[in-house]
RNA sequence: CGGGGCGUAGCGCAGUGGCGAGCGCGCCAGGUUUGGGACCUGGAGGUCGCCGGUUCAAACCCGGCCGCCCCGACCA
């Protein structure tokens, strides 16, 4: 491709509104051009680059023995009030209506119409197992897009979902696709670490996310570097930080004035945070809920919405509060009633706690468990931070941000019943389908690339990803003799087999310099008069210093043997 | 949904009531340059986000709305 007839322009100045390194150099280089917020087009270079990760994925997919689909991006609504997932879904669904009025959704994912695609078609175990992939269109109407194409509204993603007659099976499947995962993230470039995820509301049972560490990224990640135990936080277990377990003394009042947080709580009396006790309110699917946990936890949310089985939790509100005859910041568990207590499993480690006193500017000094306060529910519902031991070797975890790439996760049943998804057993008995399913977000694994791969100049791509192998740039190509020596070198390039975006524009070196490492191809040939008074070409890997004076006839294959050994 | 920032040329920005709305980059034409974002000359390019109000006069003041970015909430 020659860089004059290239559809796309970079930008010389940083666009004000990125800040994410993916973000910014994506518009930088003209990759990428926002229609609204988390909408997107993609120019050829991106397009190029999508072209090669689906390429990626797709061997992949194959060698783990899943074929490709295509399913309907337009759905209607009642699949999803099937399996109730339109209430799920709530405001990220996109709705609309057709002209005779029907209801529809643009979707979100796939597994309602796969379910009943493949129970159109499946009869019998000796139909199982079976993997289907596609690579899709993808509609959310999420709350907050961000980072470019970290997080949007409209999306590519490969999904893939597997079909089992057991857990045996269901097993294997998955096994098959965390390794296809694992050489997908390698061959992009992307150290994607496999961690233990929440599985949600589906409630099904092993779910893992991969995630590519990164600062900008939007989750949270515990690591166990002695081990090996990897978890989102919303997931995490830990071993909280053990406290003295002193003998217990009476229960005292303690003046408080305007004390409401456990920070200045502690700061008042003088006591390490873990030895108050922290209440919270939640509104559970309607009603309020009395947390509570020591003070220098965290409650986890979405721990404790699987220990509730709610569908929708939320902080209560002040009304709420004042309403159940909560005295917010001198709140107590002493003395509650009518009210479901449930309480971190922290409160059975340490004592003589200090709580509030249900009335204002007053908290109790040495409450103990039992003793002096009940709790419906004991759980671990707290919030594993970096320090916290490992919840398998006691070594203290590490928390680092990090993007998903990529989430697999046994579905078990739940569509397949819903749905109606059912086979035929040796035995001729009836049983559901057992499934599972496996997203990739394509766009944002372009963004993990980048993230991983850039430096000031601009993008580093891996060859595997690259939109082109070679930059052939040409210097004063207003000097015939440089032309014809640049166009013959361009012809040998793609003769050769080289994907080669030939710079013949008429900029002068700086500028083409700068495009060639801000485009992030992963080699650059130079030609110029100065190279061709030796007859040569300079050669330089994206990332090298220096080039390498080659002569014209072997620039070729000098660029093969240095894209392999990238 | 809460908090913050911002909407003026393709991009980055200036412009606090008064000539015909500016600067840099980019773009077009001509010329000079030529190995890390060159220089000169001449040009093209604008519903100042939208609607309403105040005023002799509004990019600028007032009200409402819309949009974009960032933080948080949210994210089967």
């Amino acid at each position: 491709m020659r860089f004059t007839r290239l559809f796309g322009r970079t930008l010389r100045t940083d666009p004000a509104e990125a800040e994410t390194p993916s973000h910014r150099l994506l518009l930088k280089a003209g990759m990428i051009y926002p229609f609204a917020s988390g909408v997107y087009a993609y120019t050829p270079l991106a397009v190029r680059s999508l072209h090669k990760i689906e390429a990626i994925i797709r061997e992949e997919m194959s060698a783990a023995g899943a074929q490709e689909v295509k399913l309907p991006a337009l759905q209607p609504l009642d699949l999803w009030q099937q399996t109730g997932r339109a209430e799920a879904f709530g405001p990220i669904l996109f709705r609309l209506r057709d002209r005779r009025e029907r209801d529809m959704v643009l979707a979100p994912t796939h597994e309602e119409v796969i379910t009943l695609l493949v129970r159109a078609f499946v009869r019998s175990y000796r139909d199982l197992p079976i993997s289907l992939y596609q690579i899709q269109t993808k509609f959310r109407d999420e709350p907050r897009p961000r980072g470019g194409l970290i997080r949007v509204r409209e999306f590519e993603m490969k999904d893939a979902y597997s079909f089992d007659a057991d857990e045996e099976g269901l097993e294997a499947s998955y096994q098959a696709m965390v390794r296809a995962y694992r050489n997908i993230f390698d061959r992009c470039g992307v150290p994607a670490v496999m961690v233990e995820a929440d599985s949600g509301a589906i409630g099904g049972k092993d779910s893992h996310e991969f995630i590519l560490p990164t600062p900008v990224g939007e989750d949270t990640i515990l690591l166990c570097r002695a081990c090996g135990y990897a978890a989102n936080a919303e997931r995490a277990r830990s071993r909280k930080p053990p406290v003295p377990k002193p003998d217990p003394l009476p229960l005292e009042e303690v003046h408080t004035p305007g004390i409401k947080t456990i920070e200045d709580l502690a700061g008042y009396l003088g006591i390490p945070r873990h030895q108050t006790l922290k209440a919270v309110f939640y509104n559970a699917d309607g009603r309020i809920v009395f947390v509570a946990i020591r003070g220098d936890l965290q409650v986890n949310e979405v721990k404790l919405k699987r220990v509730l089985k709610a569908t929708d939790l939320r902080l209560a509100t002040d009304a709420e509060v004042a309403q159940a005859g909560l005295v917010a910041g001198s709140a107590s568990p002493i003395g509650v009633k009518g009210i479901p207590v449930v309480a971190d499993d922290s409160i059975l480690m340490g004592g003589n706690f200090v709580v509030g006193a249900n009335r204002p500017h007053y908290h109790l000094r040495n409450a103990n468990y039992t003793r002096d306060f009940h709790a419906d529910t004991i759980a671990d519902i707290a919030l594993a931070e970096g320090g916290h031991g490992c919840p398998r070797c006691g070594t203290p975890l590490h928390a680092e941000r990090g993007i998903e790439v990529g989430h697999v996760f046994k579905l078990g049943t739940f569509f397949s019943e819903r749905l109606g998804a059912f086979y035929l057993d040796r035995e001729g008995q009836q049983k559901p389908i057992i499934m599972g399913c496996y997203g990739i977000g394509l766009g944002r694994l372009l963004s993990a690339v980048i993230e991983k791969n850039h430096n000031e100049a601009g993008i580093i791509f891996p060859s595997s990803v690259a939109p082109f192998q070679v930059c052939l740039v040409g210097l004063n190509l207003d000097d015939p003799q440089v032309a014809q020596q640049a166009d013959a070198l361009y012809r040998a390039l793609l003769q050769a087999g080289m994907e080669t975006l030939y710079d013949d524009r008429l900029e002068t070196a700086g500028v083409k310099f700068n495009d060639a490492d801000l485009l992030g191809i992963p080699v650059r040939v130079v030609v110029s008069p100065r190279t061709l008074r030796q007859g040569c070409a300079e050669v330089k890997g994206r990332k090298a210093l220096q080039g390498e004076m080659v002569p014209l006839a072997e620039v070729a294959e000098k660029v093969r043997l240095l894209l392999q050994s990238l």
